[in-house]
DNA sequence: TCAAAAGTGTTCGATCTACACCCATGG
DNA sequence: CCATGGGTGTAGATCGAACACTTTTGA
């Protein structure tokens, strides 16, 4: 019999880097390496909501951007069992976290999207397609506001994609282009405390987006 | 326990149609209901392989383009029991395809994309999933040459992005674009016995499209 | 000689890129 | 009044849409 599990890939942004939510294992097999958070898939469950079940488990979430990466399904992947696993990806916004009790912060670390530790399982693979995933979708689908607060400057979303693409991009060409979209709606609320020209706070606005959605727009970077 | 199966959504190209190749379901649930091809994962074979098996048993075709769509695991999408299903797509060549002895041409049928009949669980929305892959893929992966013979000339190719995109291109600019891409080789055959001056017919540049690809190149539409 | 589809030249406007510059704030 | 990062104007290159035109074949 093949079992299934589901795993999360849950991205955040901190310090203008992009981050991967990774939890030490307490059982075997690969007991003590760090792995994605999930579980095995319960009969009554959808996968879905077995993604979303780890994540509020986890960070105590709800409601989050959660998307489905792909199956895989080496022979070989998991040790001493069949075990294919279906993995999702999710955003959150970093500052929303704590994790739930008993994870301590020791069990339960953000680590670097470039500097990854060693995995259990093909989980490297695993945060690869995601990452890769994150790169094409974030290009025609406005997700990345997903990991900022609600209010974010102009500078504080360039910053994401920058992590998220692993390129520099063009201040006034990244502007020019998020202007034309009209997705932003101007907060009318200002950085503070500064050494510099305070930038403003903008929101994302959700009705624009489903207008604009359903007229068949394109997001384009 | 929940089960696994792998189904795929194969692709051709005829008469200037985007097709997909069906099955009439022999036993219950569904039976006598059209569905995509697949079968339940064996503990031994990997999904990736037991989607290559498939196609292998219908189409008694090797080496083909495939590629993972996702996995579908509703909880009531198979009736009676958990099924969760993993499906894949590819593309073939049709004038290649000939079917496996003991598959009728009554049992197995190639659909257009938009005349699908009624389908068995939730194939119509894999089928919807795997055609909105292909829109993306196609745009920034040269794929579409896998639905057309060795040679071809580029109204050919041309008409296999009308049918998958479902929008009309300029010839003129259709072209441009190819030829500045470099990865047609002109094989300096043409048409033969048309009542208008004769295409040139050309075939994919393998080596090239690799060369390209080590170099960070990108295939856009 | 005609119809039909292959294949090419060229214009015009939109978009992208790059660089230079001004602005508001805290120290 | 200076350093710092926020925010804008604009010229030039590149790209894409559209249209008109020539070419080669079979009937």
């Amino acid at each position: 019999m093949v079992e299934t599990s589901v795993d999360c890939v849950i991205f955040g942004f901190q310090h203008e880097k992009l981050k991967v939510l990774l939890i030490k294992r307490n059982n075997e097999p690969s007991k003590g390496l760090m792995a994605l958070p999930g579980d095995f898939l319960d009969k009554s469950i959808s996968i879905y909501g077995s993604a979303e079940n780890t994540l509020k488990k986890i960070t105590d979430l709800d409601n989050i951007f959660l998307e489905q990466i792909q199956a895989f399904g080496s022979v070989d992947r998991y040790p001493g069992k069949r075990v294919i696993t279906i993995s999702y990806y999710a955003l959150i916004n970093i500052e929303n976290y704590s994790p739930r009790a008993g994870y301590t912060a020791e069990k339960l670390v953000w680590c670097d999207i470039d500097k990854l530790p060693e995995l259990a399982f093909d989980h490297q693979k695993i945060i690869e397609s995601a990452h890769k995933k994150l790169k094409r979708r974030v290009r025609y689908e406005p997700i990345g506001f997903n990991l900022l607060p609600k209010e974010f400057s102009l500078t504080n979303l360039q910053q994401v994609y920058e992590a998220i693409l692993q390129v520099e991009l063009n201040k006034r060409n990244f502007r020019t282009k998020l202007n034309q979209m009209k997705l932003l709606i101007n907060t009318g609320n200002k950085q503070k405390n500064v050494a510099h020209k305070p930038a403003i706070l903008y929101k994302f606005d959700e009705n624009m987006y489903k207008h604009l959605k359903e007229g068949g727009f394109f997001f384009k970077l």
